[in-house]
DNA sequence: GTCTATAAAGGGATAGAC
DNA sequence: GTCTATCCCTTTATAGAC
């Protein structure tokens, strides 16, 4: 990252180790800043997680807040994939329904992810200003506008896009984000099974495609 | 809270300087602990907080810990109040509706215990263990077999009450958990205006109801 | 019960050998 | 690039005067 090698070789050698480092630190800060939020991970169990001397971690991210950074950069590549779906061309119903099981796929493969995003917003998004009020905005002002669209073409009825996405988000992610809480109910001892993400997920295209006035039916939704 | 008094006047004087002080040190602690977590919260902060030198803190609960478990028992109480509205003979609609209504107005009133309370189950819920375990899931075992009274006898369509609820939780508690990030969407500077509230709650009843084959009014939910 | 001062421990970050 | 050893500041918690 910042040496300067004698001959290529060396140096693409070296640059691989680092980005494979550096790969491995990540995966396991998103998980134990998941499980600890920023203040409570210690670089101690960051290293530990990774495998790796506390050292390391500094040479590699500088502090622990560059490496948490580092991190969330990462994730919001992710959050923003999903909606790719919602295009202005697409049937609402289908455009929906997959922005849905995008988002409850993203849950399930992803739940540290997903914590540490709702970690970083829950405490008031401090080193997310420019994503959220840029990035994110902008994107939701497209995709709302698109939404509209459909509106007044007759395609579905009237709602406020924008409120729409905020339930969509919040029921898509409370099966990553309170995991724990659906488990204690529903009595699983260690994971959600398959079923569980399933039937919240038909749940939730049920509640979102009647609230829009959309046809649902189970077998056009779940073939 | 252990001091031996010489007679009962002093007595009843010193407690309730006491309670009074404890008071004060839990509604600054369910703001520190929102905007920090617990592992990001100082006993300095909370002090501060409070107004108050942090060895008294101390002097009333002991350690940070024992605060914070004191301030998630009082958090805990508030969460469970609201599914009052949801009793065998009353209608599913207007039941719901009321639930709806109840969980929003914790939201808009008190997003700092929801954030709180957020918080420790996203991490994991350690010290929840016999709240989500038992009482919760008591609770809930206890509404859902409402519903599923109301789904034998035809007043609503069949649904998942668990995920039901999950969801319910979900969408009503993203007011309050996920305000910084549904405020940069809709551009709001400070604070979610009332009428944020209003739409988003409406959009809830109406997926909601909608979803459990319920029929929805505007004028019926909001007169 | 409340305060100031301080002990004791824990945590982020760096130095320097390899 | 990676490791061990360590610095130094922050943080929790307590002691003891008032």
């Amino acid at each position: 990252m910042q040496i300067v090698p004698k001959n290529p070789d060396m140096a693409r050698a070296r640059q691989q180790r680092s980005a494979q480092a550096e790969q491995r630190i990540l995966a396991a800060a998103e998980r134990v800043f998941a499980e600890s939020g920023f203040g409570g991970a210690t670089m101690a169990a960051l290293a530990a997680a990774a495998g790796l001397p506390a050292a390391n971690l500094h040479y590699h991210f500088g502090t622990k807040k560059r490496l948490y950074e580092a991190l969330l950069e990462n994730i919001l590549h992710l959050w923003l994939e999903a909606s790719d779906s919602i295009t202005a061309d697409a049937s609402p119903a289908a455009a929906l329904s997959a922005y849905i099981a995008a988002k409850m796929r993203y849950s399930r493969t992803r739940p540290y992810a997903s914590k540490v995003f709702a970690n970083e917003v829950l405490q008031g998004g401090v080193h997310l200003h420019s994503f959220l009020g840029l990035e994110l905005r902008r994107r939701v002002d497209e995709k709302a506008e698109i939404l509209e669209g459909w509106m007044r073409k007759g395609l579905m009825e009237r709602v406020d896009p924008r409120h729409l996405f905020f339930l969509l988000w919040a029921m898509t992610q409370t099966y990553a984000d309170f995991e724990t809480q659906i488990r204690a109910v529903l009595g699983r001892a260690a994971v959600l099974a398959p079923e569980d993400y399933a039937v919240g997920e038909a749940l939730i295209k049920r509640l979102v495609l009647r609230g829009c006035g959309l046809s649902f039916s189970e077998t056009e939704i779940n073939p």
